[in-house]
DNA sequence: ATAGCGTCCTGACAATCGTCAGGTGGGCCA
DNA sequence: TGGCCCACCTGACGATTGTCAGGACGCTAT
């Protein structure tokens, strides 16, 4: 009924297409649609963006589109399971269970590393939110609920504090929305003030981490 | 050509319709597609809303819809004027001058009272960048650029900081980001918690100003 | 060369969109 | 009571939407 990408599951159900035999090409033409369709919905919005343009965008002809996608909802569905469902926000927990320098440490060199590879899928999952059916916003968000519950275990790990503390599961949900800044507020920030932006974004969460302590 | 709100100005252009001659019922019409259109953009988005969902939500005709508003443009205009250009984040800026209590109790109050306040205007104003026109949207960041720089101003004078230094910028594009955290993050966050976040996130904005002195 | 098959494309469908012309009705003033 | 003005509404317009049936095309194997 629905192919499943080679995560752990919990991704959002992409409808099979067998119209055509050539598994390559298949991959081939779905990657020309998604690249298309997501500077499209960046652009402009998901509603706003017509299969025409998209066509057009991708180069692939407006029925044969149907040969590779079920339908404009499948296409928003194949990128949120390719941006956001097998983006790294995870790897944060993973590295503070791994990386021995201090917590704050951590997380300057996450964000650091993050900040820009993340923008197009930040951007993309919070604003198609309206655009998703009921099923699959609740996926989106138990999602994000286990990514904080795994942060918020390795935190209270590092820091001492405990996990049932409120405080910790904050501090994890603050830490997830700060990875949302650059990309939220690159049409105010110019370029250049990286670092500082890093600095001042580094201090916020030391104090935020040694309150834990 | 176009009326003006109250303001200072700088806001969007509302286009003048003079099909009705009672004005308090232009304003009250105009109140009852405003809210309803308020409620069904953040809930579905605006391209994806229906002047006929307007109409069936607001109790207004279809055809005398457009005695009170120009289009669905129009619609947004005005939505944006009386929610985010009214807006009073810029009381941050004039509070930092008069409340002589230290800057971050100053920030604390100020999140603390306008943090669901402003969720509406937050959300609609983030989301609808896309649908808006090239001018609209230089017109809102000009706006923001303004906030930031009499924020700027206001904390380079409480911290001892130079208005110049690049630090300063980032924080007030900071603390205006803040703000939306709540509205932004309401979709994961659980009641209760209010308190817990806003200790949390005056933890780091102390962190940030400190740097700044 | 020809048959067979898998991909691509022309062309059109029903539905829905934003918008509005023009008629209707009811209340106010003479 | 009659006329008029003004807000309301019926009904429809041209355009555009997502979707797809069915034929055209080109390749490969014989």
């Amino acid at each position: 009924m629905a192919e499943r990408a080679g995560s752990e599951g919990g991704d959002l159900a992409e409808a099979r297409i067998d119209a055509i035999r050539d598994a390559g090409l298949v991959e081939t033409r779905r990657a020309q649609i998604l690249d298309a369709s997501l500077q499209l919905f960046l652009k402009k919005g998901y509603a706003a963006v017509t299969i025409r343009e998209i066509c057009a965008a991708s180069g692939v002809n407006q029925a044969s589109l149907y040969d590779y996608i079920a339908n404009k909802q499948d296409i928003l569905r194949r990128l949120l399971n390719r941006l956001w469902f097998a983006r790294d926000i995870e790897g944060l927990a993973d590295r503070l269970a791994a990386d021995p320098a201090p917590v704050s440490e951590v997380l300057r060199a996450y964000y650091a590393e993050n900040w820009k590879t993340n923008r197009d899928a930040i951007l993309l999952a919070y604003r198609s939110v309206p655009h998703l059916t009921p099923e699959d916003r609740k996926l989106l968000r138990e999602r994000e609920e286990r990514v904080i519950r795994e942060l918020s275990a390795r935190l209270a790990e590092r820091t001492g504090a405990l996990e049932e503390d409120p405080r910790v599961r904050t501090v994890s949900n603050f830490l997830i929305y700060l990875n949302a800044f650059g990309p939220f507020r690159d049409w105010l920030m110019r370029d250049g003030e990286e670092d500082v932006m890093l600095e001042m974004v580094g201090a916020a969460v030391d104090a935020m981490v040694a309150r834990l302590g």
